[in-house]
DNA sequence: TAATCATTTAGACAACTATCTAATTAAAAA
DNA sequence: TTTTTAATTAGATAGTTGTCTAAATGATTA
């Protein structure tokens, strides 16, 4: 579960992860949507492969990424179980309705 | 959400909010869970609430920390929306089932 | 084969982070 | 009022991170 926060912690990866959603894209198509450098692009991606996030297939010259969000499953459910925890401080609120 | 993100990025962190599900806690029963020094418990705990996943209340002496998980709901939000957002590749996927 | 193109790897560097010890603040107790 | 207790702030340091340029790899095209 670190990797996948440490992947997360920062706006290009995640903005990255929003722009796959689009479809499938090669490193380069990534890159031209960004205001940074081919390799610096290239790290973040190799950090969400470690994550699991996305999967690189080589195809000829190109390397094609594709998002893979069955990692964020783990995350949504430690997240949900805060939902369910209800504070003390919750039953404070009174119905506003009446 | 980007606070967001660095706050929960870090183990001890994601430790001390579970922690606090059982209850609010000052910053020394924190530190006394951690093999840590108080003063980085302190760092911790000040980050976690720049995000605004605690709320410090001071009480006297002590400084009472409870979690507030209200700020969660954005980032519940993003991830469920990777959920429903089918990849073209899911398609490929033959029902197994006979 | 030589040149080009897509991408990564290597190496450097500034900025940020987690941790520590020492000092400070502020409340409570003696 | 002096001492103790709870917690933070300050300052230092090692390690990590994000970014860049330059070099390397590997596939395609001329």
């Amino acid at each position: 579960m670190n990797n996948l926060f440490k992947a997360l912690n920062d706006p290009t990866r995640r903005q990255i992860l929003d722009l796959l959603r689009g479809g499938d894209l090669n490193a380069g198509e990534i890159a031209e949507r960004f205001d940074m450098t081919k390799p610096s692009i290239s790290h973040h991606l190799d950090l969400l492969r470690q994550a699991g996030l996305v999967e690189a297939t080589k195809q000829g010259q190109f390397i094609n990424y594709a998002l893979n969000t069955t990692v964020l499953d783990d995350l949504l459910v430690w997240l949900m179980s805060f939902q369910k925890t209800d504070t003390p401080t919750s039953a404070k609120t009174p119905d506003q309705t009446h």
